[in-house]
RNA sequence: CGGGGCGUAGCGCAGCCCGGUUAGCGCGCCUGCUUUGGGAGCAGGAGGUCCCCGGUUCAAAUCCGGGCGCCCCGACCA
């Protein structure tokens, strides 16, 4: 059970650092199937924290849950011609079933649009049927060429959202309220700050008419894309015929929208937070927001007996908290381990701070020149951990965009000086474009960096490029460049 | 799919080039005792299809052929 080998450092390799701290923070494992992880409980658990938050924020904008098959008919996933392109290359697909050959084969879902569109086609008649507003808890399968623990997994969990509407800028305000949605969810739980805005024509979603996208800034200076809301037009519901009769009773196709974020946030969340020792996990997402390791000697009833009372007082004020009474482990072996897994504080009890009424609380980190660990008079250091989680919460996020910043790079008007930035460490690189595509291959071919977004109002520069990075045309449009995840 | 690396006990590795006893080491695991405020100590013990299939040989972890899987770089990819 104990580990004691170090990590490698996250300045030596931060992709030997990344898997090793996913599979000895016991957040997941190689499966035997290639390219599939199994997630281990602490993951899980973080993973069902994210998902009771983004649940809760989907209902209460009108959204219900349902569920749709796994398997997919192959000639659904050929209907849009787009789509089929795009995911071609990547389906896994079902051609026998109960020891014969099916007349069709299934394909085992990579996405849901198609089955869910044919579906609502049959529930939709009248507009007063608009909109419908589900979303599905799911696993989806894409068969990726090259797979990264929780970053890019040949099958992972998610959330889709499908709506259907009645006009174009309904749908297109329901793709907007689901990246705000996606955006206030990263920053306040995860602690992630996304760029958002719209993704360049040759990386939007294939089958949408534009793909809204979050981008985060990971510790490598790497952007992970974390989410996205795209505003599908009526590119399926022409396909499945998902048509309604309007309040002037005139037969229209319904206006769709798809949005989805994975367990791929759970790799943003330690690639965000994580540092040389471990995970670091935020407090609204941590299974464990406490962990009590009692120190023992000798007089071991009275120690455990105040270990269970404190555990017991953090749980009323709401703090998930975890009595490590292990007694195969010394004390300094546990909190190796549990900063490993990145459990925002540890509270140590001691015979000493019986006798003084005291406990030991320490934070998984601590702000610059303070010290991690405090000796606080008992009621003290337990009234005070609620708030002392949110700071730390925070905190995270407050890091997160400092070091976002740090990293951006504005107003840069040549090839050359993107490729430079680049180089020499930055993340985020701004820059005017002329919209074509031949610039955003040009540039990907130098330097590695791709278009992660035309960003949103207020991430703009406060004066618009004029000229194209590439030197020709005007700008239409400012960009930012990344190398990206 | 191209280039490179790797696959030997739960984990990390040595042994392989140059075939030859019961296949080793460290950590972990089990039992006991002593310990416990930053990765405990001692003693005893358990644990192996040497990735898989085939070939060469009196004899294969080791040599040869094929396959599978993992990691890194590239191509590809919401």
């Amino acid at each position: 059970m104990a580990d004691d080998r170090k990590l490698t450092p996250q300045g030596e390799d931060f992709a030997t650092w990344y898997n090793e701290v996913v599979q000895r923070a016991e957040l997941a494992d190689y499966s035997p199937v290639r390219g599939s992880m199994v997630i281990r409980p602490w993951g899980y658990g973080i993973w069902e924290n994210m998902q009771r938050a983004l649940d809760a924020m989907f209902k209460e904008t009108g959204h219900e849950n349902a569920y749709f098959p796994l398997l997919i008919p192959m000639s659904f996933i050929e209907k849009e011609k787009e789509h089929v392109e795009g995911f071609a290359p990547e389906l896994a697909v079902v051609t026998q079933a109960g020891g014969k050959e099916l007349e069709e084969p299934y394909v085992i879902r990579p996405t849901s649009e198609t089955i869910i569109y044919s579906m609502y086609a049959k529930w939709v008649q009248s507009y007063r049927d608009l909109p419908v507003l589900l979303n599905q808890w799911a696993n989806v399968v894409r068969w990726e060429m090259r797979t990264r623990l929780f970053l890019r997994t040949a099958e992972f969990l998610w959330q889709e959202g499908h709506t259907a509407h009645a006009t174009a800028e309904e749908a297109e305000e329901e793709t907007l309220l689901i990246l705000g949605i996606y955006r206030k969810f990263m920053e306040e739980w995860i602690g992630m700050p996304p760029l958002t805005g719209l993704k360049s024509e040759s990386e939007k979603f294939a089958g949408a008419v534009r793909s809204y996208c979050c981008e985060a800034l990971m510790k490598d200076n790497k952007a992970l894309q974390a989410g996205t809301s795209h505003f599908l037009g009526q590119n399926f519901s022409r396909q499945f015929d998902l048509k309604f009769q309007s309040e002037e009773g005139q037969e229209e196709y319904a206006w769709n929208t798809s949005w989805g974020v994975s367990t791929r946030l759970v790799g943003g969340m330690v690639m965000t937070h994580g540092d040389d020792q471990g995970v670091v996990v935020p407090p609204r997402l941590a299974p464990v927001q406490a962990v009590i390791v009692p120190i023992l000697k000798g007089d071991d009833a009275a120690v455990l007996e105040k270990t269970d009372q404190v555990a017991a007082r953090l749980k009323d004020l709401g703090v998930r908290v975890k009595v490590d009474a292990r007694d195969n482990l010394n004390p300094g072996a546990k909190y190796y381990e549990w900063e490993r897994k990145g459990v925002p504080f540890r509270v140590e009890i001691g015979p000493k701070d019986i006798e003084k009424g005291q406990l030991a609380l320490a934070r998984r980190l601590a702000p610059e020149g303070e010290k991690r660990k405090a000796f606080l008079p008992e009621d003290e250091a337990i009234g005070t951990l609620p708030e002392r989680l949110e700071a730390f919460q925070s905190e995270l996020l407050e890091a997160a965009v400092a070091r976002r910043e740090a990293n951006t790079v504005r107003g840069v008007t040549s090839v050359d000086e993107l490729s430079e930035a680049l180089d020499s460490g930055a993340g985020f690189v701004y820059t005017g474009w002329n919209g074509e595509e031949a610039v955003e291959e040009a540039v990907k071919e130098r330097t590695k960096a791709t278009i992660r977004c035309l960003p949103g109002e207020e991430f703009r520069s406060p004066e618009a490029p004029t000229r194209c990075v590439s030197g020709s045309g005007d700008s239409v449009a400012e960009v930012v460049w990344a190398r990206a995840y």
